[in-house]
DNA sequence: AATAGTGGATAGCGCTACTATCCAATGTCA
DNA sequence: TGACATTGGATAGTAGCGCTATCCACTATT
């Protein structure tokens, strides 16, 4: 296969690809001579990948290359493996709030810990959550106990479907690759039922019989 | 308040102030002569308001204009009201997936109607959510309804906890503010609070007593 | 009178993610 | 054999976004 054989095949253009060659995105064909390389299957998947991460996950090319790396050298244990995922799919560098290493507050810290979670310092997806928790009061929106267990609950409904397959994977980099694509595409869904949910819990109560607006 | 204190105030330096003024995302100050206009808390806030939006919630600077505008005309009725704020919050538009008119796949508009949910072309959330099931299934990851079903309670759920007080503002301009910051705010909580739930019942799985893998 | 701060306008910058152009080497087909 | 297209590789340029810097005339303060 061609480059642009595999431009047709993926709907990217040749220069992109060439960028995505150049940025250690997309793995090198074989050489066949000083001007040809042929591609395979594992390109077009690669480069679909890269296209899913960069258009539904917003991720940057910078991540994308951390996503690739991780990928070329899985790690070796499965809880290992979803820390790097999750890792991979840490929220952005937020410009304003705070330096990259802390800046989570203390109340935060103590709430993520009474989730059972494990420190903050210790995963990446409870880092997060202290970052957001943090970012949440800092803008005057403070996360009552309550409230985040409420949630917590519900979420490990939706965590407990597809955690299974997730780390099913018959090689590390298929699990891996399976954990980080799986919540990248699955991510926009969750936050577009919480506003359909909204909306039709907005709707009852605006609506329903008798049911009176606050 | 001068423009400097203003600058003081939010941590945001003059020329971007300046900027956000000619973007029309911060409302002029009052003109006290040709060289002098006072700025109040209610500059702060907006100042405060557009931080948040760009810097939590990733939205362009057009996006943030939308806000804006939408707050300085809020829509009269509640369901509106909803509707305008997920509107604003509705996934950035995507490159490569389809043109923003259509896009939603037949089965993808079925599943939403399953739901409960208005149709796609009803309600920004029903809209994003067909949308976000187009896209996983594009990308080869098609979402059964069984699992769709199950995420929907538990997103119906987290909506429970906040939607009063969403609604509940004491004016449109308020109740849409609290809807949108809201949102912003709460959605990476709920996104880290996924990527937790995933973490412990995948340690539950592989460090239980006697917990064997898959 | 000197200075500093202001609103207003215009231009430039840094970054990201491409996109375009050029080149020599090679393959292809007449 | 020779014309022509394609390729890999390198380098440079571009578009858009979100600021940032500079300049100016003016005005309030000292």
């Amino acid at each position: 296969m061609r480059i642009s054989q595999l431009a047709d095949a993926t709907g990217v253009g040749i220069p992109t690809l060439k960028y995505y060659l150049r940025e250690g995105l997309l793995h090198a064909g074989e050489a066949e001579s000083a001007t040809r390389a042929s591609y395979d299957a594992s390109h077009v998947e690669r480069v679909r990948l890269v296209r899913t991460l960069i258009d539904v996950g917003r991720l940057s090319i910078e991540r994308v290359r951390e996503v690739v790396a991780a990928l070329e050298h899985p790690p070796a244990t499965r809880h290992e493996l979803l820390g790097t995922a999750h890792d991979v799919l840490r929220a952005h560098d937020q410009p304003r709030l705070g330096s990259p290493a802390d800046g989570i507050a203390p109340a935060a810290v103590g709430q993520v810990a009474a989730l059972g979670a494990p420190p903050c310092a210790d995963s990446p997806a409870a880092r997060q959550l202290g970052l957001a928790l943090t970012a949440a009061s800092a803008a005057g929106w403070p996360i009552s106990d309550h409230t985040l267990e409420t949630w917590a609950g519900a979420m490990r409904t939706v965590a407990g479907q597809d955690i299974d397959a997730a780390l099913a994977g018959t090689s590390s980099a298929d699990a891996l690759r399976y954990a980080i694509v799986g919540n990248v595409l699955t991510d926009p869904v969750i936050i577009a039922l919480r506003r359909v949910a909204q909306e039709q819990l907005s709707a009852e109560m605006l609506g329903g019989t008798g049911g009176q607006f606050r």
